[in-house]
DNA sequence: CGAAATTGTTAACCAATTTTTAATATGCGC
DNA sequence: GCGCATATTAAAAATTGGTTAACAATTTCG
């Protein structure tokens, strides 16, 4: 799964900073606007999975902008979270009936924010694809409880080869090449030799069997179906 | 809700095994014990929702049971419902005044049984709706009471121990992240450093044994099902 | 109010596990 | 058989959590 995408709008310049910096420690893709205007048209090119947006602005307010962004069919499972100063409750009813899926009140507490974000766009995955287990040839995995199961044994496997195996696992049968699975599994900006993927595959074939991921030369690795 | 608990107390292997199948075919779940002190040990470990006690045991009788499960302060709004063999009138009086909440007399007759014991919990979720206990393979944890008990021994656990195992409690198996930890006990403006939480686990381990609290390194924590 | 006890946090060090590397071996397609 | 990509190892490096003790903060109680 590639990097969620976060789209900050807001007309203080101070904000847009201290969210940013917060989001993209997190490892979200982030983009920002300090109006309606660009907000909507930068949404519209990045499709961002969630947008934080300031309810007070010049020209196009948060509440205006929030309407216009629900008309736009590609964006219709995009998160949006408004910003206001703590003591204008009138923006909360506002923003929601404008269709906005949470709340937060400034000044921003980092940790809070970061939090928030995660558990909606969690929300989201899950409202989307499903539940928070996959299964595929009698493996089954299970991301909430971090355990694994082969025919209904569990098994605990280090964070590194879980995700790994949550990644194949995620689409069985399709091959993924080992630049999406570094930067998956490692993030974009981590850099690792190339063996250490095949290292990772193999102590997942040590626990789990040799037949269920399999290489593709030249290409990648797949989870075989 | 999650399934009422029922635990079944008699000598008898076959009365146990007409109660269970009966019960089970209601959608309870069901434990068994064949003496006094099994069912004191499996009460306190799983506080059911109601217990069939036999007044009639070799070793300590279904009185004397019932008189010992009355004394433990988790148990308190557990349901007891005495069997015994018609005839024995005298145990009726005595099982009553021990503490029962109904009587049930032999031979059972699966129909009858099942709707008293339905009646009964119906009748006894007003009780324990208000009261929010959580328990999890032996541990149970009292908000209202800021108790937690051991195998019924009760513990006073400091706050933040207690509202650290009371999260993990919330969803056992589930794997709590530590920035889902941080946000939960400290919330999430405090910062606090990581070691923190581990000297938190660590007591708890001190006070509860090892076995409950499993670490998944690089991800965090879980009470253990 | 102030002393004593309890609870909470930090820091330093240690132990265990996980992750990565690097060197070498193996196997496949040509 | 050659060249290339992956497999296999073992061992080094890095990360992570455990442990402890000291100290700070808070609560309790005289």
């Amino acid at each position: 799964m590639s990097k969620d995408k976060i789209l900050i709008v807001d007309d203080d310049e101070d904000i847009i900073d201290l969210l940013k910096y917060n989001l993209e420690k997190e490892d979200y893709e982030v983009f920002t606007a300090s109006n309606g205007a660009d907000a909507i048209k930068l949404a519209l090119e990045h499709v961002p999975n969630l947008v934080l947006l300031d309810v007070m602005m010049p020209g196009m307010d948060g509440v205006e902008t929030c309407v216009e962004l629900r008309t736009k069919d590609t964006l219709s499972n995009m998160l949006i979270v408004f910003l206001s100063a703590r003591g204008e409750d009138y923006s909360q009813i506002a923003g929601l009936e404008a269709g906005g899926d949470d709340y937060l009140t400034k000044p921003i507490k980092p940790r809070l924010l970061v939090s928030r974000v995660k558990a909606l766009l969690r929300r989201n995955v899950q409202s989307t694809e499903g539940n928070d287990v996959i299964e595929s040839s009698g493996i089954s995995l299970d991301r909430e409880k971090y355990l694994v199961y082969k025919d209904g044994e569990p098994l605990k496997l280090p964070r590194k080869e879980f995700e790994l195996l949550s990644l194949l696992l995620s689409k069985p049968g399709k091959v993924f090449d080992r630049n999406e699975i570094l930067d998956s599994v490692w993030g974009s900006d981590v850099m690792v030799g190339d063996r250490t993927i095949d290292v990772h595959i193999r102590k997942l074939r040590e626990k789990l069997g040799s037949e269920y991921l399999m290489t593709i030369k030249g290409v990648g690795y797949k989870f075989e179906v």
